[in-house]
Formats: structure tokens, C-alpha cells, sequence
DNA sequence: CTGCATATCTTCTCCATCGTCTAAGATATC
DNA sequence: GATATCTTAGACGATGGAGAAGATATGCAG
């Protein structure tokens, strides 16, 4: 089958997991997109993306213990799959293509 | 006004459009995404999603004349406004901080 | 030279998916 | 029970995408 067309946000979603590791969870992952993009980001919109990435079968979820903090409520952990790797290599590497030796010309 | 957030597709468009220069319309559009993403692009994607950037006032068109060939009707010219260009370029450069570092890991 | 056939380009319409916010729910510690 | 942390759910507009329909040019038969 052919790999899946990311959507814009997918991407960056996908990106913040690689980036965090397998141990990233909602909160870090809104936070680390929130930084890194500097643009607002809602919790709710990050959970609703891995919810579809899951679907696609783009990433797994398992989870974590409780943490012996104040609501230390368990996490659920993300992890990038094959696929998934794909699908943002795909992605990335079409954008490349696209920009490739534009880079003046847009302003980078 | 902050600038728009855009979609995927929109970024392939706005991307292409620079690429082509201001001569571009429709069907050159089209067949320079698909050729350079390399992946199926039809032809009502296209004018939908510049219609919407036109609405955003991120491109402008302009109507060319007919030419002189077998069903050579007026095109469509468009090019990338002030707005479009910064839109662009802050996507784009969003997308290279959550990426830095990471082209091993990715594959690129 | 009139009118139909055909080629090129654009618009319209419909529907699925993506993106976003808000509120509500679950479950941990204090 | 109060409160903090994390996740789920629901609603809705925006974006993405395929294909039919529409507009308008030339080509050609009669």
C-alpha cells in the first residue's frame, strides 16, 4: 500500500516523537512542539493527532506507570512506527524536492 | 494579524507557484507538484486550494489572453503576495527547527 | 460562413480527513 | 474530599481531494 499523506500538524507530531524518544507522552509532546515551532499548540489537538496516527497505524501507544507525584496519573507513552517512519520521510523528502534550490528566493 | 497557519497541500502550492514564477496558472501548477513530490495531484485540488490562498490574501491573480491554439482559452496567471511569502517562510523555517539535527534519525 | 466537434482551462459540488477548542472524565497525591 | 495531572470526548470549521459540469477557444465539415 502506498504510504499515507501526512497532514501539516501529523508531521510535526511525528517530528516531537522522534525527537522526545519513546518515553514522549501528550504533555511533553504539546510543549515540545509549542517551543521548538513557537506557535500555540492546544493539548487537545495533540492528542486528537496520535489518536489518528494510531488509527493509520503510523504509531503504538502502551502505559506508564502512575508517577509518585501530586496526580501523577499514568502516562500513555508514544512510539514511532516503520510505517510512520516512512510516511515522514516521504513527506520531508517531497518537500525537499519542492524547495531545492529556492532557498534565497523564500527567504531561509 | 498573525500569519495563517497552512495547510500541507498549501505550502506544495505556494512552493511550486515561486518555482514557475508569475506566468504560472492551473495545469503547470499541477504538473510541477506531481512531478517534483511525485505523488498524484488532481486538478480541482489545485485551483480549490488557490482559490482559498487567494481568499487569504496570500496570492493574486490576473486573467492572461486566449492563445492562438486548439482550445486555447484564457488563463489564470497567479503569483504570491507580500503575506504569502511570510506565511510561507515561517512554516517553513518552523518545520527546519523541529527538524535540526534530526536528518540521521529521519533518513534524509 | 455557419454550426457542430473537440481541446483547453476553470468552476462547482460533494464528501472525507485534518486541525482546533472546550468541556468532561479518570486517577493519582495531599 | 480537594486538587493536580493526564486523557478522552464532542462539536465544528478548515483543508484536502475527485470528478462532473461549465466556459471558451480553435478546427473542420457542409
Amino acid at each position: 500500500m502506498a504510504d499515507a499523506v501526512l497532514g501539516e500538524f501529523e508531521q510535526l507530531v511525528l517530528i516531537a516523537l522522534i525527537r522526545l524518544g519513546h518515553e514522549a507522552y501528550g504533555v511533553t509532546l504539546c510543549d515540545e512542539i509549542a517551543g521548538r515551532a513557537r506557535r500555540a499548540v492546544s493539548l487537545g489537538a495533540v492528542y486528537k493527532t496520535l489518536d489518528r496516527l494510531e488509527t493509520k497505524g503510523l504509531v503504538a501507544s502502551r502505559l506508564g506507570e502512575p508517577t509518585a507525584e501530586r496526580g501523577g496519573r499514568r502516562k500513555k507513552h508514544f512510539k514511532v512506527l516503520a510505517a510512520g517512519q516512512r510516511a515522514l520521510k516521504q513527506s520531508l523528502t517531497s518537500l525537499r524536492r519542492m524547495t531545492e534550490g529556492l532557498e534565497s528566493e523564500i527567504g531561509l
